[in-house]
DNA sequence: CTAACTTGTGCAATCGATTGCGCAATATAA
DNA sequence: TTATATTGCGCAATCGATTGCACAAGTTAG
């Protein structure tokens, strides 16, 4: 009784019929009868059939797998983006497979090539820092599998994807800075060729002119913008003595950075310097004073970039329109920048 | 020129033989001669040859994929320990799909059962809270599908595991509080079904008793361990007036809860009360004053449950003893935890 | 020089499900 | 009642690679 793994061929022969009948009846195909399907069923479960995914994806040429390409899970809002992708693809019965390219170009083409590989049926990428050529991402949509790029995104390239506004978020967050009473705010940003950093410099640029207010050069620093960056260009800020009210930086770590620096220095925060980080990890909300950052809605964006993905999948391959959403950002306002008057 | 997908047939065909000879070449057979593997190794390159998974994993029965069940993946922990697994899985050409329990047991249960389906070579898995029935993971043991338990383990199971001592790493930040000073340590626990919570209590208990204090009951709290837990175990404590000159709590965002409601209540840290927490959870760092706590080596520790994977794989399945490797967890002494005579 | 191996390849079955095509039986239309 | 549709199911090919077995040619042993 036991021969564990009962396929379509031993229903069908129990039921002296064939595995193509089978096989219909439990895809609920519409020119089987329902007594069919019924006595189907009842005996697939008396056989605890269970279906050989690797043998349907072969003939069908669906795997019913997604790869998920990004730099590296161990960040919180990667890893929460993967948790809303896992959530919906979960529940349409698609398995994730997840890579890492850590930051590396080669990785990435690599990676890209392996799930191709793997035969996926399709692919959800958020593009490494050091990535300018796309020809990879390119083969993969002259094959016609459905890409959907997150976050990290290019204009090279003619694919849906799912980013926030990174725009808005900046400006809302410098805009508030400003509100608070800040007129000399230092940015930290990191590469521009990258769109996030970009779009980000772009709001806190655009809130300075909309108040009326200088874009100072000097105020903004380029660095990885991890904790280290953070305390180096904040130091350096205090050294070469430029005069500064507010840290606007477009990662929480490199806010961190400048808050340790800036509290070592006997700076009051907020009275004299207030700061504004980017991203809502979860360390700005326990930090003293508390962090203002700006929510990027990880999750949803991890929801929303699976069910994009899946209506790519539904569509026409050769007439679908790339779908790209931009969701809002929302400003969490903490004490690093209550006003203080 | 363009038919995008090359097979061995095709590969075959223009080399005048057949595809068992192509197939034997590129998996390097003893039997293939030199002159014939370099002829369709250079011709699969000619002809971009991709070779489908699907297709080997069905006839082979090995599909190069390992499933991943864990409570959440957006827990630094959890992402930790995968970034370490996907490390090393990618080395060795095998892809890691990952699926979350959410700390269901039905869903634990089905997600191991689509993972069977999916054919993957085996299973890592971290327990889920809820789960005292592991029918599902004596399962896989039974059809001879190497699996490997992290962290969240049982002892029901005759399976290779591995988890960080957590007994030690206990003991060891009980005992730290002890040397500085303290005499009444609260300790933050969970459930005492679940493995890591029943040493850890018992190695703050062992540290107690080692060094003549009372053990008392009174100070030990279960809950769920979140940031809200900690606080509303706090604020209990307090209320009750119950006396206390430490909190070693078994998560860190628990420790977070009692630290602030501490500092509200006015209490000096480390003068007044020493606290300590347990995962190296970043913000532990970043908090005022930074937290003692323990590195549960999340990154060795997927590293190794892969590697250790991959030992049982190469394995006889029929004559594999459980490997159980413990990791020596590392105490982080920060600030909460400073002697202040 | 013959028996016994070793080498190098080909044949054909196989993994388990899907699917285009064909056909009989039944239903519907005219 | 006859012509046309529709329904329900079986046949057999197929997806692309792997692998046990057979066998010819070349090697080695005795």
């Amino acid at each position: 009784m036991k021969q564990d793994r009962a396929t379509i061929h031993d229903i069908a022969k129990k039921l002296n019929t064939t595995a193509s009948t089978v096989s219909r009846a439990l895809n609920n195909h519409p020119r089987i009868s329902e007594a069919t399907k019924k006595q189907v069923l009842k005996m697939a479960k008396k056989l605890n059939y269970q279906p050989n995914h690797i043998a349907s994806a072969l003939r069908s040429g669906r795997s019913r797998l997604i790869g998920v390409v990004l730099p590296t899970i161990n960040r919180n809002f990667f890893s929460s983006v993967i948790r809303g992708i896992e959530e919906i693809a979960n529940n349409l019965d698609y398995k994730v497979i997840i890579t890492q390219s850590y930051e590396d170009y080669e990785k990435e083409v690599q990676t890209v090539e392996a799930l191709l590989n793997a035969r996926v049926d399709g692919i959800i990428a958020s593009i490494g820092k050091n990535t300018e050529n796309f020809d990879h991402f390119k083969k993969v949509l002259k094959k016609g599998i459905p890409l959907v790029l997150f976050d990290r995104i290019s204009n090279e390239l003619e694919v849906s994807q799912v980013v926030i506004d990174d725009h808005l978020g900046a400006y809302q967050t410098a805009d508030h800075l400003i509100k608070q009473g800040c007129k000399r705010i230092v940015h930290f940003t990191s590469s521009q060729k990258i769109n996030i950093y970009k779009e980000r410099k772009r709001g806190y640029e655009d809130a300075l002119k909309e108040h009326g207010l200088p874009v100072d050069p000097e105020l903004v620093v380029l660095s990885n913008m991890q904790l280290e960056d953070g305390r180096q260009a904040m130091l350096q800020i205090i050294e070469k003595g430029i005069p500064f009210d507010g840290v606007f930086s477009a990662s929480d770590y490199a806010a961190m950075g400048a808050m340790q620096v800036l509290k070592e220095k006997g700076f009051k925060i907020p009275s004299q310097v207030k700061i504004a980080g980017f991203g809502d990890e979860p360390f700005t909300s326990f930090t003293e004073p508390s962090i203002t950052t700006v929510d990027q809605k990880s999750i949803p964006m991890g929801r929303i970039t699976a069910e994009t993905f899946f209506e790519l999948l539904k569509s026409d391959p050769k007439q679908s329109v790339p779908q790209r959403t931009i969701l809002k950002p929302e400003l969490i306002i903490r004490d690093s920048s209550k006003k203080t008057k």
